[in-house]
DNA sequence: CAAGAATATGACAAATATGTTACAGCAGTG
DNA sequence: CACTGCTGTAACATATTTGTCATATTCTTG
């Protein structure tokens, strides 16, 4: 989980985009820029930003058909999107509804009002219980203050075996593969050896100590998996 | 129950076609090739691969070009394609998203890269298959968790007993020749000794253990059949 | 019932999968 | 710069699984 959100501006306009960006910044978000559909495409699939603010007007590829590929991609779906609109666009909302769309903010817009808005969708979208804390036969995690504990004493976890035991204890009792626990935990434009989530996996039960090791349960010819129950 | 996936490579220098398809054969998959866009057409037509790489900059037909087309037809518009990009093609003018496009891969790329973004995409793009949990007289299978369990206690199975009985309790009362069960639960390119299927029967009934072991029935001069009802 | 055919079973060595450790590179820090 | 914590990889150690064989056992048919 990133902490820092980061948002992807798509829009022609190079002032426009240093205006958004000098505003998200001031506002804490972490920014990245591309100047048309083709490019933006790529960098969504890429680096897998939190939001996606898109101007609806732009030369050799409209703002709606990137959101419409947007979401019939099961990897890019759940990304959410604010759509940059002139004031006199009123009926391409009904299209826009059609694509998925979250919100529009309509030009000229105040840089408090966009960050309000981008707010809104982000608290809206993201999942409720995200920052649940996650409690488990004494072993305890607390998203907020990013801290694990088993029977309130606190457990040295790098920063790759705390992502894949809040991964674990959100996802009980299903098993993955390495390649998926790449994907979920690693973010899918990793690259590295499938292998290497054995390592983690052996970091993390050694963090764990004896008393918990049980809940991170090999999945022969699998994977792995997190569960209460016996193997 | 795996199959090879066969891959397209379509770029029309010699050297790099050869070396993607070195790298993609040691992976795993098997590779045709096409040095223009026009025989690819008439290839993916043809044998209807499961990918496509594409160069960007051809002579005759641009691969963006290719891949609009491709989209327009409903036979190959599901054929996920993955565009390979130089570097400073930057400049060149992008002629719309349409086309769309699964991935991008900017040259030079390492094999590792190339083959992990194409088993994302593959990933991406194939549907799973159902994760029913199934149940038969207190046996139960739940692909999810990936376990087996018999009166809500664990079975001890290997993976090849457990994808059989996968297998078996999705296709129910019906019976399955040694071949049949081996290109169905092996994979269709393997060769193992028919004999085999009866070891690994054998190994699954002694996992089932005897409130189970009736289901797996014994069908002289045939093969297997699960079933609940009396042999 | 006997013979022949088909299937069941146990043992085992080779092949695979996973566990574990060590190490080198890297980024941040004082 | 030395120091520190973290990561990914390789290498080696263990553990489990797999396919095959040899040998029972069961079934069918005449």
């Amino acid at each position: 989980m990133r902490q820092v959100k980061q948002i992807l501006i798509v829009d022609d306009e190079t002032a426009i985009r240093e205006m958004i960006a000098v505003a998200l910044e001031m506002a804490g978000f972490e920014c990245i820029e591309a100047d048309n559909a083709l490019t933006a495409h790529a960098l969504i699939i890429d680096a897998k930003p939190d939001m996606v603010l898109l101007d609806w007007m732009m030369p050799k590829m409209s703002g709606i058909e990137l959101a419409r590929r947007l979401r019939s991609d099961q990897l890019t779906a759940d990304i959410p999107i604010i759509m940059l609109t002139a004031r006199d666009d009123e009926d391409h909302k009904i299209h826009g509804l059609e694509a998925g769309i979250d919100d529009y903010i309509t030009k000229p817009f105040s840089p408090r009002e966009l960050v309000a808005r981008l707010k809104s969708v982000l608290r809206r979208v993201t999942p409720k219980g995200i920052d649940q804390v996650v409690e488990v036969e004494g072993l305890r995690l607390d998203p907020v203050s990013h801290r694990a504990s088993s029977e309130e004493v606190a457990l040295d976890l790098g920063p790759t075996e705390y992502r894949l035991l809040q991964f674990f204890m959100s996802h009980q009792d299903r098993a993955y593969s390495r390649t998926q626990l790449l994907d979920m935990v690693w973010g899918g434009n990793v690259y590295v050896e499938e292998r290497t989530v054995d390592v983690h996996i052996r970091r993390l039960r050694k963090a764990l100590g004896d008393r918990h090791q049980h809940l991170i349960q090999t999945v022969r010819g699998t994977g792995y998996r997190f569960s209460t129950q016996t193997q």
